[in-house]
DNA sequence: ATGAAAGCGCTAACAC
DNA sequence: GTGTTAGCGCTTTCAT
């Protein structure tokens, strides 16, 4: 818009060089390889020129040329969720240090928006793919993959696909919560999950009944399941609960945990009085509570680093090596 | 990647027409009026075409060639922070109804990453953006404005810009809800507030004003300000507030609320028992005081909608009349 | 060390 | 109603 934008054909006039210089001259600097062509004269002359002229390349006219775009597509669950949004966050930066881009959608765990916001960044051109896989969607990565496509999974795996991924050891996480609240005393624990199949929360619930058996509280072992973003019957389920002598609860997310400790509170009843509790991320909330709410912190920079740093390796290896796949599993932070 | 893409070319010749005219049905199809040029025999066959051999039109060289991305750029102040990334959220979708994207960026409050990333989109050749002026970004943003590009400002304006812009009556919130403590019989109220000039606070403090002067409490009227991420003096401000006899706060944002409450919590003390309190955005930790905390629900959906439309109106406006500026104030909603 | 030239896939004048 | 054509700005092969 306004007027109009300078280009290589410009510099090159004013340089007295032909764009191909001009070209060669900015991608070198721009990869900070002066290894190449280019006499130290020429280049700095472009440059001076480039500089004075305040040129900036057109990414539609180079993306269709190379075929790349230095973009890459990120798919979260819901990027307004506090944990995607901070992994969001760091990853904007991580991209920015490669001088890449990122562009974000959310699959709102539904397989069908899942595949159109795929669909989208494909048709964007995006040189990679960072995925958190949602429930149905394992049919849609997999034909993505297929096609060649770099593809990193973020926080969750998708069983018998062979891709590379960036996950939290949550088996053991979960296990070591449980351990830590039955050695609180807790003998009757209840674990609060999700009916979604998804990876993360299901070795959570495996690490949950690993402790319980461990211990020899088998019999105790409960995992409720809600749908999500249906948590309706709360209430319902909180009096079960009681009923049956429940002493402490292992929550597999934040927000279950926002949602279950908000109905303790409004039965008058609170933590760790009257139960313990365990859950997975942060909340602000739980400064409030000086004490009783043990929590997994997982390591989002870490997550954003390691998956940037997954499709990078992808982008830049040979397409003809055969691809390579790496499993990245973080360890946990347990606060008390 | 993987084999090589479908072109309009290999429509053209798959369904014998040139490829101007596959362009024409592309397009024309997407944009929904079949008025224009070509027969309905043809149309019907070239999109069979089409759609049998699955053609993705190629984003670069449509925007090389059109000079349009179909893109718009938002620029938030932190999308890890809850409130923008609800808008962001809505914002992808309402885009996604229009046919186009959005790319985000955060400024982190700091006029220098702003103008970094204002550039970036730029570059990436958004159509429009949308930005949350930081302090300190106007510089930028007057340039931005006056390279024509289509700008609406969001949450905050810039004093003296003419620009477009969708923002919440903040002044008027904050009256509201300063006048709600006082009517429950706060007569000490502390406002709690940014010491960074942008609009919202500022305006926000103007109504906390605004309604102490009207309650006869001007002598009492504090506005305690705090740096954007530098929270660390909070139990120093709570001392001193106690000593002073406050009896009530009413704060900016909610993270700082969470930061008072926090502190109010960790000192043994509650609310609305030893403090009756005021803020803006919700937030999950009210839910488990089931009652004193008054706080301004901000209609995230409708700033992201009218943010949208204003950028719309914009985009297609246009370039030869008097580029439009519409200023849309949002009403608040008050929950107690 | 440098330049010429051929497009990448698409759109939009301009013919017919 | 349909086709021809000339590029958009850039990268990259091949000459020189």
């Amino acid at each position: 818009m306004g007027t109009r934008a300078v280009t290589i054909k410009d510099i090159a006039r004013e340089a007295g060089v032909s764009t191909a210089l001009v070209s060669f001259v900015m991608s070198n600097y721009a990869s900070g390889k002066n290894i190449y062509r280019v006499g130290q004269e020429t280049s700095r002359r472009v440059l001076a020129v480039a500089d004075r002229l305040n040129y900036k390349p057109n990414t539609s006219a180079r993306a269709l040329r190379s075929g790349r775009t230095n973009t890459i597509g990120v798919v979260l669950s819901d990027i307004a969720n506090p944990f995607f949004a901070e992994i969001a966050r760091f990853m904007e930066d991580q991209a920015y240090a490669y001088n890449y881009n990122v562009i974000f959608g959310s699959s709102d765990e539904n397989p069908d928006k899942f595949r159109r916001v795929v669909e989208l960044l494909l048709n964007k051109g995006v040189d990679g793919l960072i995925l958190v896989p949602c429930d149905g969607a394992d049919g849609i990565i997999r034909e993505t993959v297929g096609a060649g496509i770099n593809v990193v999974l973020l926080d969750r795996q998708v069983p018998g696909l062979d891709v590379s991924s960036v996950v939290l050891d949550n088996r053991e996480a979960a296990r070591t919560i449980t351990r830590m609240l039955i050695d609180k005393g807790a003998k009757n624990i209840d674990m609060v999950s999700y009916s979604m199949s998804i990876s993360n929360t299901r070795d959570r619930e495996q690490g949950y009944v690993d402790a319980m058996k461990a211990a020899g509280l088998s019999d105790s072992i409960h995992i409720e399941r809600f749908a999500h973003n249906e948590y309706g019957n709360v209430s319902a389920y909180l009096s079960s609960a009681r009923e049956r002598g429940v002493d402490a609860f292992m929550m597999a997310t934040n927000t279950l945990a926002v949602m279950v400790i908000s109905e303790i509170y409004k039965c008058g009843l609170s933590i760790p009085k009257d139960f313990k509790a365990a859950c997975f991320d942060r909340n602000p909330l739980f400064d409030i509570y000086g004490s009783g709410i043990i929590y997994v912190s997982q390591p989002v920079d870490s997550f954003a680093s390691k998956a940037m740093e997954a499709i990078m390796a992808h982008i830049n290896s040979s397409p003809h090596k055969k691809p390579l796949r790496e499993q990245i599993v973080l360890s946990p932070e347990i606060i008390e």
